[in-house]
DNA sequence: AGCCAGGCTCTCG
DNA sequence: CGAGAGCATGGC
């Protein structure tokens, strides 16, 4: 095993113990947040890399120390793809100074961003994960969906053994589309979810379909559209997606039953709404309503109240 | 026990 | 076309 340490510049304010406690997953061999050790693998150029991240800083000087070990040593140009990925997980470089300046213009999200002042929004390595993992979470509950993707991640994942400990990297679309129908349904997914799933996985493996290219689109309405046009997604999928992978964080999933109670709660004393009065409240969230929806959901996760 | 849970597609009428 | 059934599993 090969280990090196580098330190990674934030823009501050940057809460890492907030951040990475909401972003980690339940299971340990996936992506934990422990004593203030974040950890989880990456794959760097094909390579698998155990990530370690500790805070070396503060909320407003803050500064990450992250550790990368793998079987292989890194090349330089490895180590410097590395800390992109990082870098994009936590969005390390997104300054929140507008994003809050924006939300003074609502005096609910005033408070709930002052207390969670420094939290980042996390994104997924790649689009396909935050779809798969999107598709997975239609109708049901997080918990339930959340044990479908766990055992997604342990039946088809590439492992790195750290220590002692199995690490489990999301699978590729190459590797759920070469695996059997019935072991992706025995993961727990519905007829109709393994069928998308299979099908989208293998539309990428066969290169017919490119889902980072929606990183670059301009136009959130124009990756709506298209991915609408993919059997097993919807806006609702398209829009988490967006949210969830690719930096785009003016998609608003008004739709969202869990979003709506959400708002409902901070908003209407917990009185049910439509997605067309979740829309007029998130109105003044401008550019960053999906963002400000995370902080919200973050912070009723966190129970807090305004 | 039974019903619902951060949707979507397919099938009827 | 618009409405309605059906879906998987965990929690209440």
């Amino acid at each position: 095993m090969f280990a090196q340490k580098v330190m990674l510049k934030t823009v501050p304010p940057f809460s890492f113990d907030l951040s990475a406690k909401i972003f980690s997953h339940g299971d340990k061999q996936i992506r934990t947040y422990e004593d203030g050790k974040f950890a989880q693998l990456i794959r760097v150029d094909g390579k698998l890399v155990h990530v370690g991240l500790t805070s070396k800083g503060t909320l407003d000087k803050p500064k990450l120390q992250a550790e990368l070990t793998s079987n292989e040593p890194l090349s330089a140009a490895e180590n410097e793809n590395a800390q992109k990925i990082i870098n994009l997980l936590f969005n390390l470089d997104f300054d929140s100074a507008v994003f809050y300046k924006t939300a003074q213009k609502d005096p609910i999200m005033t408070k709930i961003t002052q207390r969670l002042r420094g939290l980042r929004s996390p994104t997924t390595q790649t689009v396909y994960e935050a779809l798969v993992d999107s598709i997975a979470e239609q109708q049901i509950s997080l918990k339930v969906a959340n044990s479908l993707e766990r055992k997604i991640i342990k039946k088809f994942g590439d492992t790195l053994n750290v220590s002692g400990t199995v690490y489990y990297e999301y699978p590729t679309p190459q590797q759920i589309a070469e695996g059997t129908f019935e072991e992706l349904r025995s993961c727990g997914l519905s007829q109709r979810k393994t069928e998308y799933i299979h099908q989208i996985s293998t539309l990428i493996a066969e290169g017919k379909l490119d889902l980072e290219k929606f990183k670059k689109y301009k136009n959130p309405d124009e990756i709506i559209k298209e991915m609408d046009d993919l059997k097993g997604v919807g806006v609702w999928t398209a829009e988490l997606t967006m949210l969830r992978s690719m930096q785009k964080w003016d998609a608003f999933p008004a739709d969202d039953l869990g979003l709506r109670r959400t708002i409902a709660n901070y908003y209407r004393n917990g009185k049910k709404i439509k997605s067309t009065e979740a829309r007029k409240i998130a109105e003044p969230w401008g550019k960053w309503k999906g963002l400000a929806a995370y902080y919200l959901v973050v912070a009723e996760t966190l129970e807090i109240t305004v």
